[in-house]
DNA sequence: TAAACTAGTTTACATTATAAACTTAATTAT
DNA sequence: ATAATTAAGTTTATAATGTAAACTAGTTTA
C-alpha cells in the first residue's frame, strides 16, 4: 500500500545534506557543516554514504592552505530524491 | 535551517502506522499488520513507543475468541503528524 | 488430549547513526 | 626554529534503533 522509503535518503543527515545540495550547483564540506549543524565525523561518514550509493559526486581539492572537499548531487541522486518525496508524499496524504 | 524531524515519527514504520491511523477512527493490530507488510514482534514494539509517547491509545478486547488490539491516534498524536509534515516539507522543497 | 492456529509480547541480534579520538598539514606565537 | 593552535577530514568505537526469531497464552479441530 505505502510504498516503501528508500532508506539512504530516509536519514535525517543524509535527507539534510541532499536537500542541500539540490538547490545548488556544488557545496563545501564546511558550509554543509554550518548548515546542517551536524558535526565533522557524521557529515563524512554519510557523504561516503551518498557517493558510494552514486548520488553525489565529491570533489576534494587544495584551496589557498587547506583541502577542500566539493560536493555535488548527480542525475541518479537528483532522480532518487524526486522518487523519495513521491513516495513520501503518499504517506503525508498530500498528491492524493 | 532545516527543521529537526521529530525522531518518534520519522521512522518507516512508525509512520506507516501513523499515516493508517490519521485516515480512519480506529484499526486493529491485524489489519495494521496486512497493510503495513510488518511482522507482529515489529509493530508491537513500534505501537507500544507510539502509545507511550502518547501519539495513540490502545485498546485491548476480547472479540469472539482471540484477543483484539485497537489503535486509535490521539490528538497529540496528529498535532504532531502535522507538524512532522510541515517540518519535512521543507526538506522536500514544498509549500515554500 | 494433542496438534495446529490466532493474537500478541519479549528478548536477542543486526543495522545504523553519532561523536570522540585520531591524522595530516598549515599557521601563529615564542 | 619549534611548540602550540587551528583547519579539514577520516577512522573507529559506542550508543541508539529497528527487526525478527523465539516465546506466551488462549482456542479450535481431529
Amino acid at each position: 500500500m505505502l510504498p516503501d522509503l528508500d532508506p539512504l535518503l530516509h536519514s535525517e543527515l543524509r535527507l539534510k545534506i541532499v536537500s542541500i545540495l539540490i538547490g545548488v550547483v556544488s557545496a563545501e564540506f564546511t558550509h554543509i557543516m554550518e548548515t546542517t549543524g551536524a558535526t565533522r565525523g557524521n557529515i563524512s561518514v554519510q557523504l561516503k554514504k551518498l557517493e558510494d550509493a552514486g548520488y553525489i559526486s565529491i570533489k576534494k581539492t587544495f584551496g589557498k592552505s587547506y583541502p577542500v572537499t566539493t560536493c555535488k548531487i548527480t542525475e541518479q541522486g537528483r532522480v532518487a530524491f524526486e522518487s523519495y518525496v513521491e513516495s513520501i508524499s503518499k504517506y503525508l496524504k498530500m498528491g492524493d
